[in-house]
DNA sequence: CAAAATATGGAGACAGTCTCCACTTGTCAA
DNA sequence: TTGACAAGTGGAGACTGTCTCCATATTTTG
């Protein structure tokens, strides 16, 4: 499902050119020049583009699925290392640091999670993923209630994301950690 | 700051005839048709429609104003007749069943979070507004921490609103809530 | 009732997106 | 090497939706 098709030569370098184009201009902030003009500035045409990346988010996603996927290996050795309830706590908190120095990927994400269509959420479903294992192991173990799934986390974090150019950003984005966290070791009220 | 200038008759009309269109048409979930068509199926010229609303988020305001309104009545209701923080979560729990119930105002609340510019954001600065005095009240009362503001609250409510479309919104929607109040009635370590 | 102020509508300028296909480049078997 | 087929290219131009502009129409006012 990753791949299947091997890319022939000239194709595989205009694939990355585009892709390095875009990281050196996301990373300036510049997210919404016009599409036939970012071909131009990689170097290839406007049919080239558009065959390799159909859509802004496709292109998006190419550019941070590394980064994104960094992420997730962090989550997975954390889980390996820390009891889960820390492993995730200390995920979340340096996800939000992380997405505060990376603007372009915070953007990105807040596309994708809205995005629940085909396989455009990839990167989102990793996330989902790791997330769910760490709620999982945490519950197991009776450090955070077992009755939240990783979606309700996953929509907090789509409101991190979504939240990523706002002024305050940070501090806001902490609290809402705080929030979550606080909330998942409150053990459910067993009524 | 609401209003200052009386409408000329044929122009209240045509703004009227325009909000009840579009709240028709939100009701049916129609939200991308285009803004000139609109403009024709209201009965209008296109630049009347511009005049009136320089943008859909305008126009989506103004048909939820006072939807929103309501909503934040309520809150204010709660806030006099409850101790603050089962007002909060009374508030929130209806919120959320609100937005299930009513997609365009979810849409329309993303949207309006989402906009941190000008005016525009003048629906999402009521919601502020009460959250932001339930909270201060049941800090107050010793019932919620104070560590954490209203912002980070709204945070959490732009993810739900943002996930409006989503199949299981609800039941997911729900366990933010239960975690963002969970969070809440956590009181702060006090290290 | 005339003049001034206010509002209208829709043609058309404009900006972006995306498709299409004649042509170029790469691959592979002989 | 080379020929022939597959794979990929690029960019002109069709298309789609947004928004402006202003001659004309309607209201209001004195």
């Amino acid at each position: 499902m990753t791949d299947a098709k091997p890319l022939r030569a000239d194709a595989r370098r205009n694939r990355e050119a585009l892709i390095a184009k875009a990281r050196e201009l996301f990373a300036k902030n510049c997210f919404n020049l016009r599409f036939d003009d970012f071909a131009k500035l990689a170097g290839v045409g406007t049919g080239t583009l558009y065959r390799h990346f159909p859509t802004r988010e496709a292109l998006a996603e190419a550019v941070y699925r590394e980064e994104l996927a960094a992420l997730c290996d962090r989550a997975r050795e954390l889980h390996a290392t820390l009891p889960a309830d820390e492993a995730l706590e200390s995920f979340l908190r340096d996800f939000v640091a992380h997405l505060h120095a990376h603007q372009g990927l915070a953007r990105t994400l807040a596309t994708l999670m809205a995005t629940h269509s085909d396989t455009m959420a990839e990167g989102a479903q990793a996330l989902h993923q790791v997330i769910a294992d760490l709620l999982a192991s945490a519950a197991e173990a009776g450090t955070v209630r077992d009755d939240v799934s990783a979606d309700a986390v996953m929509i907090a974090l789509h409101g991190i994301s979504a939240t990523h150019d706002h002024p305050s950003y940070r501090s806001h984005a902490d609290q809402v950690i705080t929030l979550v966290l606080a909330g998942l070791r409150h053990t459910a009220p067993t009524d």
